[in-house]
DNA sequence: CTGAAAGCGCTAACAC
DNA sequence: GTGTTAGCGCTTTCAG
């Protein structure tokens, strides 16, 4: 069975370390999956060949074998230009940094612009990824049932807004209690015309956070009359929205919907010559590189994505277990990131 | 040979579809990779089977046998807080993008913070990944003299700065070329005194962004001096240089290595009560989101990062190809995106 | 605890 | 043009 010529330039394989160890190759499997398996002395004897070789398992004949590729499959749309919001950078790093733990890569296969499904299909279908990171719940979802009904394992970031019988794991971070915090934040610095600028009424993720604001107002007996807009994410409208409402309702305080509108409160408040944190508080949502490059600091809910993408592959792990282990489903806690602002 | 049982849920296989087509296993592969060799008929026939079965080629199992598994592998660092720029995202995504047409993906891997070999020895050996794309060249570019040694194919983001010698295939954005337009840009528009903020004089690519707007002065043969300045690539330390630059030689107008130091110009000019644009005007680098949102809007130089990971991923192809065909790195023009700062 | 045999699903080489 | 044979490198039975 070792007639075969090694060729010095090719890579090791699992024969080589084992007619260099003087073992079969099972027993050279079993000292790299099994370790406990092994005699103390003949593990020992495995390992210096490894080394010597500098042998490392293939892993297509491994992925043939096992019928799993240790990849995590996660579609990755742009970002998109001219708003604040670079989370998907950051998202993706700590997805990646996450996957290390498991022994799990990150593959990235781009959108097709028209169906949603092509790509998943593809990769699914053709076993080369374990599981998927769902990120575009917001778009109505359609991955998620049609992943379900292939059985393919996933867990979204994003509730399932528009289906909540979905039984799919998911992992979301309470937009509501971020602008909450941001809303009692300023409640506690004495504010109490306190204003919301935030998305259009098909948001979930809107509505969410514009629910916190609400809530928070509210608790506090304050009246929200004549205090909130609907806008497009962009600054212009954020910066319109931030005049109308400053002639209209006289607010102290701008709680935003993102980053984006922020700005444009920000810009509103300077051709008026109102000064940012003393003269009229405004908070963000994401914490983007704007929020801590602009000046003065933009005061800004940030979105724990670190923990999201920890808690993201621990539920994808239950999933791919044998017996497969569903761990609820995950909410996490904003926190506020106060600048000058506010 | 067809005696094994076939499971409904199960992925359907190359002999799932030769025996629905009636033909053998090996025809139906060349249906799949080389139609020109079948039969119209015949190729019709399989064709069908493999959509009636919804096939698709395992991954694993093709990439035992090619010896390849059409995987970019890419390290992905985390973009650094407080600075304003989010390229990798946007060069991430051109990166998958441009990888779709070869049938490539892009596998992410986490940079282990101490060696910087970490990561790429393992995939290598494991031979998870067919080639590199190397980002972090400024680093003292360790990576792509050992990768060159072990005779790994990559193609680097970034030329090769410490060792000019390297033969290595890489794409670079023509920085000098940058500040050049930005410069020029300025000039045209009747300023004279232009200051630069840039880097400290050991990163190889802030010196070439200076020599940009050096080589424009001198071309229109206006002096420099007392108009430059080095610093840390934070808003502080920009804000800090801006104002020691008015103070010291009045310039009207600041070019700078990046949008993080323009926002620190733009926040002394504020100060100061200068207006940006009318009597100050003021340059970044990279187009970053910063500089879309922040008001006034921050012109500034935009790396073309989609035509840089098409032109990486033409040159990976080719390193792949056998035989290898070696085209020649490519320096790439960056250009300008005028706001109302300039 | 170690070894022998079998086969994952595919494609390259060769015969027909 | 199409079918047969062999084997990529690994792990999972199952014997010893």
């Amino acid at each position: 069975m070792t007639h075969d010529v090694r060729r010095a330039a090719l890579q090791a394989t699992l024969s080589d370390v084992a007619e260099l160890a003087g073992v079969s190759r099972q027993t050279v499997s079993n000292a790299m999956n099994n370790p406990d398996l092994l005699k103390a002395d003949t593990l020992e004897r495995v390992r210096a060949a490894v080394a010597e070789l500098g042998y490392s398992p293939n892993r297509a004949a491994r992925n043939l074998r096992t019928k799993s590729s240790r990849l995590i499959g996660m579609r990755f749309a742009p970002a998109q230009e001219g708003t604040a919001n670079a989370m998907m950078d950051r998202f993706v790093h700590s997805l990646v940094e996450a996957c290390k733990v498991g022994g799990y890569h990150v593959l990235l296969f781009p959108g097709a612009g028209d169906d949603p499904l092509a790509g998943y299909d593809d990769l699914l279908r053709s076993t080369a990824v374990d599981a998927f990171v769902v990120t575009d719940t917001y778009l109505g979802n359609p991955q998620a049932v049609w992943l379900e009904e292939r059985g393919a394992p996933f867990v979204a970031f994003g509730r399932p807004w528009d289906a909540p019988e979905a039984t799919h794991p998911w992992v979301d971070v309470d937009g509501a209690a971020g602008t909450r915090l941001a809303t009692d934040h300023l409640l506690d610095r004495g504010h109490t015309r306190i204003a919301w600028i935030g998305w259009r009424k098909d948001s979930p993720i809107g509505e969410d956070r514009r629910a916190g604001w609400l809530g928070a107002m509210h608790d506090r007996g304050l009246s929200t009359t004549g205090l909130a807009s609907r806008v497009e994410d962009t600054v212009a409208s954020g910066a319109e929205a931030a005049g109308v409402l400053l002639d209209d309702a006289g607010p102290s305080a701008f709680v935003c919907a993102s980053d984006t509108l922020a700005m444009g409160v920000l810009k509103t408040l300077g051709r008026r010559g109102l000064r940012p944190g003393a003269d009229v508080a405004v908070v963000g949502f994401d914490d983007s590189q704007v929020a801590q490059v602009v000046s003065p600091g933009l005061t800004s809910v940030r979105q724990p994505l670190e923990e999201v993408a920890i808690e993201i592959v621990a539920r994808l792990q239950g999933r791919l277990a044998v017996p497969a282990e569903l761990d609820a489903s995950s909410l996490l806690i904003p926190r506020l990131v106060v600048r000058s602002t506010s």
